[in-house]
DNA sequence: TGCGGTTTGTGATTGCACTCACAAGCCCGT
DNA sequence: ACGGGCTTGTGAGTGCAATCACAAACCGCA
């Protein structure tokens, strides 16, 4: 079990589950944690924990749980966390200089270390202590400070241009905040934010309950009706 | 086919169809699209784009393909955005005012139209055109304004506490941005957007592959070395 | 040492989504 | 009117992921 390749829909779940494991440890300085309580706090499916952390190899104890450290130290070597990865941001507008700035992503092995930009105003600027640079400079500056992770927050007109520079670079990994598919060979890992993507889900559901509301509330009206006919 | 629920992997990648149809009907105006190319501008498969669409009703012509201004206000229709959902802000950070001032929204049926912060020196402030109000006046603005959606952006410590005060307030749809799971009713409905989430699955991949090149390259200096010995 | 209570790890099963492949259907030129 | 070239719509097959259910294993205690 524990030398089969890991499902992807495990991958997306042990950030959950880590996540779920420092607020343990950090919180009250707890030892261990059975697969039930662990997925009551990443809000998953006990069995579903249990099969998860088996991918990983069998790191807990029958009858008691999971050694809550050592559980978060193989979770960390497997998501290659252990070491951290340069992380180069481009397009340096309102919501590249929110995320420049976010601590969070420090915390979690993610230092941006480089920023880009096509507009001569922003370049030279300084953002949550680092220099904005041109984007021609991107190539060299991913040899000599060995980025490996490239987070696009461009308009989407620029996002499949900025993308081709991050590959034509050796950058394999990307984080596109930009509202666009964008087309790379497939050795790159593109990954997708949209945060409308997300509010445009949410709107069909509640849509969707509206119309079973509203629906209801009809039948309620044709019952009444029945009922005084009678 | 057309009277079945839609498939949720389906209403995932509706949003995408329709940002690719928009950039169709937009750009140059294009009359019909084949699910082709569909498919190449939406990054999937055209059999899946078949599928997915067959599931709103039979809107493309055999041998032609569809048409896009039809197809647009179809799914446009679907997803709910042809109402558009009064939406809710709390916390008024770093995030949130990004987010409360960025207008891409807007465009994609979706005002923020109440911002709403626990802190003191943040409650009256001005943010993107709107007065940011005290949580406690929550549920009043929801029923008085029609507030459907709400978007936590506090820090994880909060958002749980945040996301009791939106139920009880009414609120069926809410997006979370802060990194934690928070519980709620089941009819109640969650979608979290985690940005360390994603940089670490990324992380996982980047490793993976980086773990496969050295195995390579200690192979091939194994190689070199039973040619050097021959 | 043995027993009862507890929790893991994992085969087996079910269900869902993706992909394939092709008949049905449309347009256009002749 | 009809045939050739396209493209849709969809049944059938495949594969992956979720869930179930239980034997195996552990701890503590008598
Ligand atoms: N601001 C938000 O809250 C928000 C929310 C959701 C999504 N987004 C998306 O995030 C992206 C960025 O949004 P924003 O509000 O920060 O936009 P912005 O206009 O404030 O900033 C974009 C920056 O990218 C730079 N840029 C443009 N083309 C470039 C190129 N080819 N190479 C390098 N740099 C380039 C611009 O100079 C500018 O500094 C957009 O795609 C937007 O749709 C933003
Ligand atoms: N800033 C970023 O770029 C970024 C990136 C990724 C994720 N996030 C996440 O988004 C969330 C917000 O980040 P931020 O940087 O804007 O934080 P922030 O500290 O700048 O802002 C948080 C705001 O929430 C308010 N708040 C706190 N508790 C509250 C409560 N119980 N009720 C109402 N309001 C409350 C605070 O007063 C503050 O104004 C965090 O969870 C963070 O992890 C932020």
């Amino acid at each position: 079990m524990r030398n089969r390749p890991i499902p992807e829909a495990t991958v997306a779940r042990l950030p959950m589950y880590l996540r779920s494991l420092l607020d343990l440890a950090e919180g009250r300085g707890v030892m261990t944690v059975s697969s039930e309580e662990l997925a009551r706090l990443a809000g998953v499916n006990a069995a579903k924990v249990r099969k998860d952390l088996s991918y990983l190899g069998s790191y807990g104890t029958r009858g008691v749980g999971y050694d809550v450290e050592y559980l978060l130290y193989q979770i960390t070597r497997e998501l290659g966390l252990t070491q951290d990865w340069p992380t180069a941001m481009i397009g340096i507008g309102n919501l590249g200089r929110a995320l420049a700035s976010y601590k969070g992503f420090a915390e979690r092995g993610f230092r941006i270390t480089a920023l880009f930009d096509a507009d001569d105003n922003v370049i030279g600027e300084e953002v949550g202590g680092i220099i904005v640079r041109h984007i021609d400079e991107l190539k060299e500056a991913v040899a000599e400070e060995g980025l490996c992770i490239g987070i696009i927050s461009t308009p989407p007109s620029g996002a499949q241009e900025v993308a081709e520079k991050l590959v034509d670079a050796g950058i394999k990994s990307i984080l596109n905040f930009a509202p666009s598919h964008v087309n790379v060979p497939p050795d790159v890992n593109v990954r997708r934010v949209d945060l409308s993507v997300e509010l445009q889900i949410l709107s069909f559901y509640q849509q969707r309950t509206k119309a079973i509301e509203t629906a209801r509330e009809a039948n309620r009206r044709l019952e009444n009706q029945q009922t005084d006919r009678r």
